[in-house]
DNA sequence: TTTT
DNA sequence: TTTT
């Protein structure tokens, strides 16, 4: 039993950080992956895949990465379904990140090596600093200072801010 | 821009083969892949992955493995929606094998080695012994000899049988 | 920065199982792996790829699965160079098991689902049964019951001794 | 059986194009690649993976990239072991890539899509321009203008010149 | 030094 | 023999 997947892309829209009602960090985002060929008209089509991400690297990727932005992913196929607003099974597909690659800041003009790992490394208990514990709210991912430099490598994060 | 997924599963039941109204074979076929943790209430869960195969190899899949069957998928994720019969938008997501590896036969007593490559040496315009030109129709995988010998690996396959 | 790699083969001996002075469990194992076409002269080659696995996973490996066993890898290339005997330089590339799957033990007669997991859940501190922290000494994988039962699925083994 | 590998990582140093006595194009590169982790002295280490590539991808590689570009690779491990000067025998391990993406052309100020591809669809006979059917000839990769437009996505390159 |  |  295997399951794994890579993928490189660039983020449909800005990632969508939310915090569980424990104050776990989960961020949702999608990641357009152009086809290598073209169709039958002669254009190159997209996949658009839904990934999300767990945890510190759930923060990492919200604050750092946005709409445009070039990420790799490393993770898995899941699979779930649930009862619709119709009351109708829906049954949805999605690409669990263990790890994101911060391949080009929108922001930075040069290709950077960032990554928001999501290794056990990572899996200690997030401290979610707006101790928002009680709901399931909507992050602010405030686009802090880009992780990359000048020469479009990551610099000055403390292992506190970012894992690299 | 990568695009890159390798399962290892079995077939939730035996794969579809129909045909395209130029008579191209393709097979849909749903991979369980048990997934290598527990969950809270400490039970094994899976992952049911829907995939796709395009031409011989789908013939192939179609004729030697079923229900049961343990496969390896090398493929990419694929994208599309469509209007639903409700007139609602839906989104599916699914994989697009390149190759299908058999592991293991449901049939067979043993794992083998055979495969059904979906590479473009395989590409050539596939040949619709039923001659079906003229409808999506349904495939009858007729569960052929197993291409699994006594000792657990393929035999005695023309290369117009099966390409291994 | 991604690294990723997956495969599915044959073990060509038994596994190497040695622990490190402070009684760290690491095995080593090369898998063959068929390639999938044939070569001008119209015989199947395969490639003969060295890995390593560490701690728990790599025990369970080598008390579970011998030569000729059918495993998939899920890992990293890691590249090394070190002083050789004759005082060049040797590089060496091999791939760092993150997990191995037991997709066909030797003994047993169907494949299976087990799992040597090298996750980080598994990356306790191992305890080394047979105390040996002073060398780093051979182990002897005394190749105990096999995890497979008659169905071919995995049974009765407590979570202290492998980890499905 | 399955062998396949994704690695992103910078190359070392130029490719090194070079065309077979039938005039068949190969390029020969190592992809840096850094590990995500630090070791025990705190350093962040990396591994240097030699890679190869065939035909027409091996053409635009040796054009577009160079030291220090960002690239992704798609493809497999490939073991061989040939005589070496001393007579001893010589064990090789390399990634026959399938297709490599241009994450980030040294020259140009941003990350981009090209992707120089190994598919079967390129594998029709490639021309050498130069006619060099006699001899293993050194290429001499002109370092032609960047495939990466202004907007750090490729622009106006005819077919013939690259497959994207 | 290679597996089925 | 190694990239940023």
């Amino acid at each position: 039993m295997l399951n794994r997947v890579v993928l490189v892309g660039r983020l449909t829209k800005d990632p969508d950080l939310r915090y569980t009602p424990n104050g776990v960090a989960v961020a949702n985002f999608t990641i357009a992956v152009n086809r290598p060929f073209s169709n039958q008209q002669g254009n190159r089509e997209a996949d658009f895949i839904n990934c999300v991400i767990w945890r510190r690297p759930a923060e990492n990727l919200a604050n750092y990465m946005g709409k445009g932005s070039m990420v790799g992913v490393d993770g898995r196929i899941q699979t779930r379904n649930f009862e619709g607003q119709d009351g109708k099974r829906v049954f949805m597909t999605e690409v669990v990140a263990d790890s994101v690659q911060f391949l080009e800041s929108k922001g930075s003009p040069q290709g950077g090596q960032g990554s928001a790992s999501g290794n056990a490394s990572n899996q200690a208990q997030p401290q979610n600093q707006n101790d928002n514990r009680g709901g399931y709210q909507q992050g602010q991912p405030a686009k802090e200072d880009n992780p990359f430099s000048e020469s479009g490598e990551p610099v000055d994060l403390s292992d506190d801010d970012l894992p690299f």
